[in-house]
DNA sequence: TTGTACGCGTTATCAA
DNA sequence: TTGATAACGCGTACAA
């Protein structure tokens, strides 16, 4: 069944048979019944193939993850899916390691599958000043701040992390933790970790402190090595009464870690972690947590995206409320 | 860039470039390396579009996930995603309801992507009975023995879950529990739930036991579900020592409903989840499980799939071996 | 072994 | 408002 037959059967032409199906305007109410009755009576679906053909790129949504191991990206892409199940753009997700270059990957891709958008989840300033030139279709970034990139094409959606580092900070502060380690990501090459470090500086400097590097571990997103870290960083015997860690899987591993080191939290050692994942609220204690509305950063950046798309849109920058999540995990240090 | 422009930069024809293209046999070493120069050089790629409009099916591979909250589904999407990643399929995953049917869906999406081949995470016979003969596409049902299904394009890899669910009980009653809660899948919609259920049946009976109907709450595959279901089961009031979960983020949920409720799990409460995932090593207790080789699970699957792809070979049906994975979360009644 | 020519299903341009 | 027809880039009979 195509459009020919289609035409053979509704008595028009080809031409109109594709105007109806594509909803142009100069075509008469008495054909595009008669078109769309054939439609419905013989479960006609146009071939997406030739369409894309004919257009000259594919009709896929293209969504880059930066790690396997970061649950949060899990869970907007969850949402993502859920979004784009209800328009007619089929998503092509393609998981990369942290440490890799998501621009180059995202700029291969579009070569190839020539998609309508794309979505980063995560990224960092760097690769997308070096390749993103490449890329011509509409991008947004999720989880990171593009503004100053200043490319016609790369929107972004992101809470405001220096500010949330800073909150999780303070809120260890204002519970009378001095003592404080911080688990985050390689802030050389992860601009969010950069920027959270910068919230924690800043947070400790308010306060007429200043943070001793030695107090930072460089960590993997991912349970195992917040664990790993965290093992590692007890052995090393910093006093420490209070842990931030700049992602819930590096809290829960670090966590973990305290446990079997004998010590307890938050009695021992409070712990604060960042993204405000689904888990968290069922372990024990309940992870505290400066959480990210996963639903408002998927919503956001797919009616960006698909603005951008289907009408043009120009990019857009907007910043999503993070929200400090008091749990078990924090505890008053006496 | 298109095979016309490497043909024109080769000194071949549009025919030879084709073929050299798609790997034919008769064409001439030189003519061979004297394209594939011209493709490195320029960096040409092919319009898949064209190619799939030629073929009249499409290149991508379908993945049907049943259920959003299950983490295990989580695991394998991410192994076959690496998998895949390295051949030139791509990948379109859709996420439906626990509840839903996959077949119904995954029947649609053939009609409008016409993929390569569909995997399905999860999936129950009755479904499958009722339309799957609507797919035509080499398909596996991942996690569910399609065995007796018989259909010529559908092949299985699973764990035995009767077997799994025995063993979970066993190690429950070794352990001296009696009293023991199970919190598993509607036995009616969920194949999976309802073999594990018999596996649990089964293992009583060895020890000349039966199992108590009210003892089974159905649940749906969450962490919250988990925690509410054992909530209810809590304040039911049954006595209970142990909880065999169904799937680990329902033993998670559970737990933590079980600490709220006063009680310790493992010194009050034993309970056993199914699954492995691999956050339960980084929960306090660690989590007692069946665990599922994701990996062998993932790898089987694509290798049939590929295999019925590729070289048309047809349905096979795998069972990969679970293994009890004893941890903290279960002790010894007294 | 190589080249030519046609058709896949669609959109878009132009004339009617 | 409608219809005829030319592309889009590729695979493949068929001819050479």
């Amino acid at each position: 069944m195509t459009i020919k037959d289609l035409a053979r059967e509704s008595g028009y032409s080809l031409g109109t048979v594709s105007r109806v199906l594509n909803g142009h305007p100069n075509v008469s109410e008495k054909a595009r019944k008669a078109v769309m009755a054939v439609v419905e009576a013989q479960g006609f679906e146009l071939n997406t193939n030739a369409k894309n053909l004919k257009q000259s790129h594919g009709d896929s949504i293209l969504i880059v993850v930066k790690g396997r191991g970061n649950e949060l990206f899990a869970d907007i892409v969850e949402r993502l899916q859920a979004i784009f199940s209800a328009t007619r753009y089929p998503l092509i997700i393609d998981y990369i390691d942290e440490l890799d270059s998501e621009v180059h990957r995202a700029a291969a891709l579009c070569r190839e599958k020539k998609p309508l958008g794309v979505l980063f989840l995560g990224g960092s300033r760097m690769n997308f000043l070096e390749e993103f030139s490449k890329i011509q279709a509409p991008s947004v970034l999720v989880t990171g701040d593009a503004r100053e990139l200043n490319f016609p094409n790369l929107s972004s959606v992101t809470t405001d992390d220096r500010e949330g580092a800073a909150c999780a900070m303070e809120y260890l502060l204002q519970s009378g933790h001095r003592d404080i380690l911080v688990l985050g990501g390689n802030r050389t090459l992860s601009d969010t970790s950069r920027v959270r470090y910068e919230g924690c500086v800043e947070a400790l400097g308010r306060s007429g402190l200043t943070f001793d590097e030695s107090r930072y571990y460089t960590c993997r997103y991912s349970y195992r090595a917040g664990y790993e870290t965290m093992t590692k960083a007890l052995y090393d015997g910093l006093p420490c009464t209070a842990v931030f860690a700049m992602a819930d899987v590096i809290a829960i591993g670090a966590i973990r870690a305290i446990r079997e080191a004998g010590r307890h939290v938050p009695s021992d050692i409070s712990v604060i972690g960042y993204d405000g994942l689904g888990i968290g609220d069922f372990l024990l204690p309940k992870l505290s947590t400066i959480a990210q509305p996963t639903e408002a950063l998927a919503e956001n950046s797919a009616a960006i995206l698909l603005d951008a798309i289907e009408s043009g849109k120009p990019a857009r920058h907007v910043i999503v409320p993070y929200s400090l999540s008091c749990k078990e995990s924090v505890q008053q240090h006496i």
